[in-house]
DNA sequence: CTCGTGTGCCTTTTT
DNA sequence: GGCACACGAG
């Protein structure tokens, strides 16, 4: 194999083969490139590629992973190269058993869950106001990642009114769970940890067959994940870590960076390796990362450098207000993309979702296409949890969540009264809901009509769980949207609502296609190929391991799935993220938006040591996403939430070295004497849209890159002064609206317009907000 | 039972 | 400002 890319530290890295190893990885410094070229010289010395274990966080760096080491080893099968929650997941289908779980079991993603919790909290009548769900959850996945059963929650707890709450919920959700023979996220690393630690001859399986472990970002790992990794490593001690400790990000979510900092007390005899060339950043932006963190304390000692030219200055930008950020970066964009970038040279990268708005505004005013990596995932939309919640049934009946979706959706006339019913009945008979609904004397509670339709429901159940194995799962899924009624009830709503759902459901029909025909790591058949594989080897230890069906695997695909696995890098768009969805990626051009105090660093940490290193850690994870440029910036006021608040600059602006920087200066504010916002006037253009102000060009750092919206493109300004234009309508004009379609204008004032829409009936509709077009 | 309107909430979120 | 959710009228 050619090592004579990798540089002398990396290569030590790749050699050591045997013992615990810790890599200390800093940002950029090619730590995948050290790992994959690790697997594939193990592989080439000989070793059988199934003892082979390496684990990521995400489902993108194990792709990733198993992509390069794949063209490093061409043809090589068998390794497991997978997330935690996937490996856990993977073992459990084997031996759930064990455990007391049925085959086909259910995993629980946050909504799952967080439904199931809701409708204890009915069950005990407990209030949402008085405790808050988010908290209970919160709580609770804390203990399971604690290894705190409900028990021992018990024991520890303060005696606490809210404590009992927290507990009894706790417990309630954990018999509900395993009623519903259902894991939730949690669950599968603890009982992946219990399957190990209960189970001598599984552990020792595992453990003796995967000679070589490998772990990424190890500087996130939690207890859970800790302790499994210590179990899968103990027969032979060939354990290597990779990790920043300087990148830990998830405290907040049970990462424990002692795991990384206390490594070699924990394996003595560890090789320690310090990668620390950075290859992906300029000079000055890497020197502006190391002057930020190294006001943390209690790091590993460590100093990225790189033997890269110093660069482009970073450039940091006070606005007036959010618009103007967002307008700013917006011309930044364009002006670089006139020098010969693309749109997927850039990404903006904010502290939290909520800052996304106006970004998103200005990009697609300005005609730049672009991508929201945030909010919703596609999986977490109503329709597709519907659908999603159909097929799941089919093979785990007992999923009362996945029941409580679709029983009544669509509407066959089962509500809270019947739904209670129900309930009741499969409490007292210790039942699922589906095994209650079989029962006649459950059904004769409802409506003749509403019994009849559930009756159909139950039918296409029955039918559909039979006919499974013979049918494909694209025809499985046609099969079920018609004989439900969900596609039909759709159709007939006939609502620009429904169009996009029903959009939506196709969408994930053809995501189904996507995963029949093969994704990245092989056809379905090859998987369940591998699966059956591992199983052969399984039966022939004693151990009765259960194949997973093509459904099962695809459903469970989905849920671990999350929404920066849907990055596309080759995609030409500027990607809009949070710091926390980017860690591991990196652009040519990065904008850090909102360096204020209250935003970044967020309110609630800023008199928190600990939280605020947490924070500052995560700042250094932005700066060195940046290869060519950086951009700073943050505005003076922001309206968030509805309310506009003055901001002050973030405390680690200050901390940041100013000679590798221009811009504006430090503290500078831009307010006039009378606390209002100064019109930068004179060279200024001031923008008009419906009456607001849109935005004002740069006049602030004295020497003004363009003219106001000269590199904007012309199109760009078409459009905006006809959506200034188009604001004037008359009385019975047909209009088009974005979101309710088309309508007619029947009253207005200088602020609103009421419009009868065809679709959605009469609405008042601001001025000036979206973009209404004349049709007639 | 379903639809409509009103109230409260609002970090970050690998899986 | 927007959305999810709880509550009240038909």
């Amino acid at each position: 194999m050619d090592y004579s890319n990798l540089n002398s530290e990396q290569l030590k890295a790749v050699m050591q083969t045997e013992g615990p190893v810790l890599i200390l990885a800093g940002a950029g410094s090619g730590k995948t490139a050290t790992m994959t070229h690790r697997i594939a010289h193990i592989i080439e010395q000989g070793e059988d590629p199934r003892s082979i274990l390496a684990v990521t966080f995400t489902n993108k760096a194990a792709g990733e992973m198993r992509s390069r080491v794949s063209v490093l080893t061409p043809g090589i099968r068998g390794m497991w190269i997978m997330t935690f929650h996937a490996l856990c997941l993977r073992m459990l289908r084997f031996h759930c058993e064990l455990l007391g779980y049925k085959e086909g079991f259910t995993v629980y993603d946050e909504t799952d869950k967080k439904a199931l919790i809701k409708r204890i909290y009915k069950d005990l009548d407990y209030s949402e106001k008085e405790y808050p769900l988010a908290s209970t959850i919160g709580r609770i996945s804390k203990s399971k990642e604690q290894e705190i059963d409900p028990e021992e929650f018990l024991m520890q707890s303060s005696g606490w009114h809210d404590d009992k709450v927290v507990q009894a919920v706790y417990e309630r959700y954990q018999e509900e769970l395993m009623a519903n023979n259902a894991m939730d996220f949690d669950d599968l690393l603890w009982n992946g940890v219990k399957l190990l630690e209960n189970n001598p001859n599984v552990l020792r399986y595992y453990s003796e067959r995967f000679k070589y472990v490998m772990v990424d970002e190890y500087q996130d790992t939690n207890y859970l994940q800790y302790k499994l990794i210590r179990m899968l490593a103990s027969a032979h001690g060939n354990l290597c870590v990779v990790g920043d400790d300087d990148q830990c990000i998830y405290e907040w979510r049970g990462a424990d960076i002692r795991n990384i900092l206390d490594f070699e007390n924990d394996y003595p005899d560890t090789v320690t390796i310090r990668l620390e060339q950075n290859y992906r950043s300029d000079g000055n932006i890497l020197g502006l990362a190391n002057s930020v963190i190294r006001n943390n304390k209690g790091r590993k000692s460590k100093s990225l450098w790189t033997d890269r030219e110093a660069g482009e200055p970073v450039t940091y930008k006070r606005c007036d207000d959010e618009k103007l950020e967002a307008w700013y970066v917006t011309r930044e964009i364009e002006e670089w993309r006139s020098k010969g970038l693309d749109y997927k040279d850039f990404a903006i990268l904010y502290r939290k979702n909520a800052l996304s708005r106006p970004f998103e505004e200005k990009l697609s005013f300005c005609g730049i296409p672009y991508r929201v990596l945030a909010g919703l995932r596609f999986y977490d939309r109503k329709e597709v949890k519907d659908v999603m919640s159909y097929l799941r049934l089919l093979e785990n009946p007992d999923d009362d969540v996945a029941m409580l979706r679709v029983i009544n959706e669509p509407k066959r006339g089962v509500g809270a009264k019947s739904l209670s019913n129900i309930t009741q009945y499969a409490k007292a008979y210790n039942m699922s809901m589906y095994a209650a609904l079989c029962e006649e004397e459950v059904r004769a509670t409802l409506t003749k009509k509403s019994k009849a339709e559930v009756e159909n429901f139950l039918e296409m159940i029955a039918d559909l769980r039979r006919e499974k194995e013979n049918l494909t799962l694209g025809d499985l899924y046609d099969n079920m949207l018609n004989r439900s009624g969900y596609l039909n009830a759709l159709e007939k709503a006939n609502t620009i609502e429904a169009d996009g759902r029903i959009e939506n459901i196709m969408e994930f029909k053809s995501v189904i296609g996507a995963f029949e025909k093969g994704l990245d790591d092989g056809t379905i058949d090859e998987m369940l190929e591998e699966f059956e594989e591992e199983r052969r080897a399984l039966l022939g230890e004693g151990f009765r391991a259960e194949e997973p069906s093509a459904l099962v695997t695809f459903l469970e695909r989905i849920t671990l799935m999350a929404e920066v696995d849907n990055h596309d890098a080759n995609e030409n768009a500027v990607v809009l993220m949070t710091l926390h969805g980017a860690k591991g990626l990196e652009f040519p051009v990065v904008f850090m938006p909102g360096l204020e105090a209250g935003v970044f660093p967020g309110a609630s940490v800023i008199d928190d040591a600990a939280k605020m290193e947490e924070e500052r850690r995560l700042c250094y994870v932005g700066i060195t996403r940046a290869k060519k440029k950086l951009y700073i910036t943050s505005a003076s006021t922001r309206m968030m939430y509805g309310r506009t608040d003055y901001q002050m600059e973030s405390p680690f602006l200050e901390e940041m070295d100013w000679s590798l920087m221009d811009g504006d200066k430090l503290n500078s504010e831009r307010r006039t004497a009378g606390g209002g916002l100064r019109d930068e006037g004179g060279l200024l253009g001031e923008y008009f849209f419906g009456g607001r102000t849109l935005g004002t060009a740069d006049g602030y750092s004295g020497q003004p890159k363009s003219r106001p919206f000269d590199s904007l493109s012309a199109s760009a300004r078409e459009t905006e002064s006809k959506a200034h234009l188009s604001q004037n309508f008359e009385i019975g004009d047909t209009l088009k609206h974005p979101k309710f379609g088309e309508g007619l204008l029947i009253a207005q004032d200088d602020k609103t317009m009421t419009i009868m829409f065809d679709s959605a009936g009469q609405k008042k509709i601001g001025k000036g907000y979206v973009k209404i077009e004349k049709i007639g």
